[in-house]
DNA sequence: TCTGGGGTCCTAGGACCC
DNA sequence: TCTGGGGTCCTAGGACCC
């Protein structure tokens, strides 16, 4: 017999931006834990941003799913709590979170903001996977005053099906040979990669359980799913061999922004702002990454939930936030026919490291004086935060001057956190 | 005051080249 | 004078995840 000593741990925060938030509230001196009672996590109504971005597992008995529309929650529960987001907060329980990971194996893979990965090998320690997990479990409660969801297997398709099963705060296994007993019986959509459009697809075939998928031949599946068949066919049977790697960051592909305004913009002016605080975050971002991008890309949703996306691939590479707008203006007006819209979106990508920025001699564009620029504005930010300097043209303009990445609703803003989370 | 925001990967079709 | 084959690049859009 071959025992194993590698295992894959995959830890899951349970009802993330709720826990997190209640925990803090207790922290805060509040009485009332939020997670004993219906509430959610999400944006304000008045400013358009009104969907539930977590609930409470009492919220959850009341059908109140993640997505959904506020008013529809407070009808669902009219005694429902609403609480808004904190990315502030999240972001630094989520750190607190992977430092304590990190003292069981260096191989941790952060998968989303609550959500991680950990190649553990027991020949380390000498202590069993299933005995980290459970410690894990209870340090996370008792030093961060929130519960994880553990599953404990040798791979990581496994080992994130396992952390699925009965919530919240338990540790479950998933081994090989447990597949059958534990994942084949459910149901189809429960897997993961298995959204609604194949969910669906897979349905019409009359596969309804995890199980059916597995034992389908893959080249039905592939008929009707092309790689996607393979893909969710090996899942079923428990088959991935990906790695758990060390860190995500090396490897972005891309990043973006979008923002839903909270008015309809019906004038190009008002585009042409958002499009540029849009701009600023994202041009701090690659500049913040060492980062240039070479594609440019806007999408534009109108008040009708229509649109499309536009993109460019630019013949220099940038990180210059006048430069990047400039494009994205020139891709707005092409696109835009006019409509009311609703929601705004930049993102680049085709990546390189900004080590060797070629400068174009045909664009009529001083790089090196927008680098100058870009480099002491973002100083200032960095220093005095981002909204110490603004462009002028957001004067009364009722437009952030930064828009996207970590930031709040701005009405119900909590202080920057203190405590040990 | 219905319907957020940030990602990745895949596919299809057209342009263009040899 | 309807007509091959292979390859790459680019853009649009779909599907999935948290």
């Amino acid at each position: 017999m071959i025992s194993i000593t590698n295992y894959i741990l995959h830890i899951d925060v349970n009802s993330a931006y709720l826990s997190w938030t209640a925990a803090y509230r207790l922290q805060q001196g509040y009485e009332l834990d939020l997670r004993t009672v219906p509430a959610v996590v999400g944006g304000s109504e008045k400013s358009r941003h009104g969907i539930v971005l977590a609930k409470s597992m009492p919220a959850k008995k009341f059908n109140i799913i993640t997505g959904e529309s506020i008013r529809d929650a407070y009808q669902k529960c009219p005694k429902l709590i609403c609480v808004a987001p904190n990315y502030d907060l999240y972001m630094k329980a989520s750190a607190a979170m992977v430092e304590i990971i990190r003292e069981y194996s260096p191989k941790v893979q952060r998968f989303s903001i609550d959500e991680c990965f950990v190649d553990y090998n027991d020949l380390a320690t000498g202590r069993h996977a299933i005995d980290i997990a459970k410690e894990i479990r209870k340090r996370m409660w008792d030093e961060l005053g929130f519960t994880v969801n553990i599953g404990v297997s040798t791979n990581k398709i496994l080992a994130k099906m396992g952390s699925d099963f009965q919530k919240p705060d338990r540790v479950h296994t998933l081994f090989p040979n447990e597949i059958q007993a534990k994942m084949w019986p459910l149901p189809v959509g429960d897997l993961f990669m298995v959204g609604s459009r194949t969910e669906a697809k897979l349905k019409g075939l009359g596969i309804n359980t995890i199980g059916e998928l597995a034992q389908t031949d893959v080249a039905l599946l592939s008929a009707h799913l092309k790689s996607h068949g393979y893909l969710v066919h090996a899942y079923a049977n428990g088959i991935d061999h990906s790695p758990v790697r060390k860190s995500n960051r090396e490897i972005v592909k891309g990043m973006g922004n979008s923002t839903t305004v909270r008015f309809n913009v019906e004038k190009r002016e008002d585009a042409n702002l958002v499009l540029l605080s849009l701009a600023e975050s994202v041009g701090m971002r690659l500049r913040q990454a060492s980062v240039c991008a070479g594609l440019v890309s806007v999408s534009i949703r109108s008040t009708e939930f229509t649109g499309g996306g536009h993109q460019r691939k630019i013949s220099v590479t940038t990180d210059s936030t006048t430069y990047i707008h400039k494009i994205a203006m020139q891709l707005f007006d092409e696109m835009w026919d006019g409509q009311l819209i609703r929601k705004l979106g930049l993102r680049v990508s085709d990546l390189y490291s900004n080590d060797y920025v070629q400068l174009s001699l045909l664009e009529e564009f001083d790089f090196e004086r927008q680098k100058a620029l870009d480099d002491t504005v973002d100083k200032i930010r960095g220093k005095y935060g981002s909204s110490a300097i603004h462009r002028a043209s957001f004067l009364h303009s009722g437009l952030r001057p930064v828009t996207g990445g970590i930031q709040d609703d701005g009405e119900d803003e909590y202080p920057i956190m203190t405590c040990i989370l």
